[in-house]
DNA sequence: AGTCAAATGTTAACGCTGTTCACATTTAAT
DNA sequence: ATTAAATGTGAACAGCGTTAACATTTGACT
């Protein structure tokens, strides 16, 4: 017993937390372990109890991002019934989670983990984001009368280039438009729907 | 007259090119002022003489990395005559550019440059870069007899998502297919042709 | 040719960063 | 109660971008 708590419990998890907190605010950039310990009241060389370095921290928190924006892609997914609008809300839906936080989207799918292949938890939470889209893909070959249960592999590059390469231009100010989000989505959603044959 | 120069005569385009060969073969995240300024034979503090900082000069290298782009993806627009072969031959451009040099790429559309309003001239060769897939659009609308010259805001949103999507997915290693890039290419591209209506 | 200002390069220092090491404290099992 | 593991601390290290004061070279004007 103490009248402090030397241990604080559930540091790994409030680091995380903090973290995502930080950069969704602020951006990784502006991101420091000292500024995050400090924040929690933790020295700055407790973080090492939890994770192996900075870039551990950072995989953590992009991995909890996937995980949320898989969660909202499965309620756009469940919004609709037919497969093209799903896949429009699906679309939609990832567009609008990249702009309203553009800094987790950044740490996400960006260059800064330099190391993806060290941690292989990102690549299973990412696939559940990707994983709504593709089953509109399958369930519109159903609906086209094809029983193929596999998806080629151009409609799922496509699509996946698709969402995220108008999320990253929209997010780093690189489209010359003067169309609003909504706009740009409701102009750019509808192109994706065209499959091949 | 001295022995040794102490003036290096060209340090501003040396530092550009130094930090270009550095920033490609081992990331920007990897480069810093100091060591680049050492491979010069040069003082850290030298470079401010060019460059109000890191910035600047990272954005210095960003746009002669357009412009270089710039230039590759005018061979391959003139390479072609039709609309859509042209259009296909840029993209593919566009992406073997993007693969071919990653560390650049990433720098040129990336996070890195958090502060790309400072810098109006990365946005003017940025424009030289799409300039030429835009082209391949207008003789596209004019082949179809149309006579609009102005393009669709859609359509340059979507070709421009399709490239740099792609780009990005493949060069941060998040596309999960055992093709080969000429194959990825190969299967990707026809699939932007389609315009609308 | 001589003078002086501007351009360019150097040295030293500041604060911030990620990381590590030796040490302290708390927890949990024996 | 003892002991080992888990967790947190404090000090230190090297590297970073940036700045300030100082040194050298260049070039223009008399």
């Amino acid at each position: 017993m103490a009248d402090k708590d030397y241990h604080h419990g559930d540091l790994r998890v409030a680091l995380i937390d903090a973290a995502n907190a930080m950069i969704d605010k602020n951006g990784a950039g502006d991101f420091s372990l000292r500024k995050v310990s400090q924040s929690l009241g933790v020295s700055q060389s407790a973080l090492y109890r939890h994770f192996s370095g900075k870039d551990a921290l950072l995989a953590a928190v992009a991995e909890q991002g996937f995980l949320d924006m898989a969660a909202r892609m499965e309620r756009a997914y469940q919004s609709e019934l037919e497969a093209e609008a799903r896949l429009r809300s699906c679309a939609e839906a990832y567009v609008n989670f990249a702009c309203e936080h553009p800094n987790l989207y950044r740490l996400m799918f960006g260059e800064l983990l330099a190391d993806r292949q060290n941690f292989p938890e990102l690549a299973a939470a990412r696939s559940e984001v990707f994983k709504w889209p593709m089953q509109c893909l399958l369930q519109h070959n159903r609906e086209q009368g094809r029983e193929d249960s596999e998806l080629r592999e151009g409609d799922k590059l496509l699509i996946q280039s698709l969402v995220h390469g108008l999320s990253s231009l929209m997010i780093e100010n690189l489209v010359t438009t003067r169309l609003s989000r909504e706009q740009i989505i409701q102009e750019v959603t509808p192109l994706m729907v065209f499959f091949r044959r």
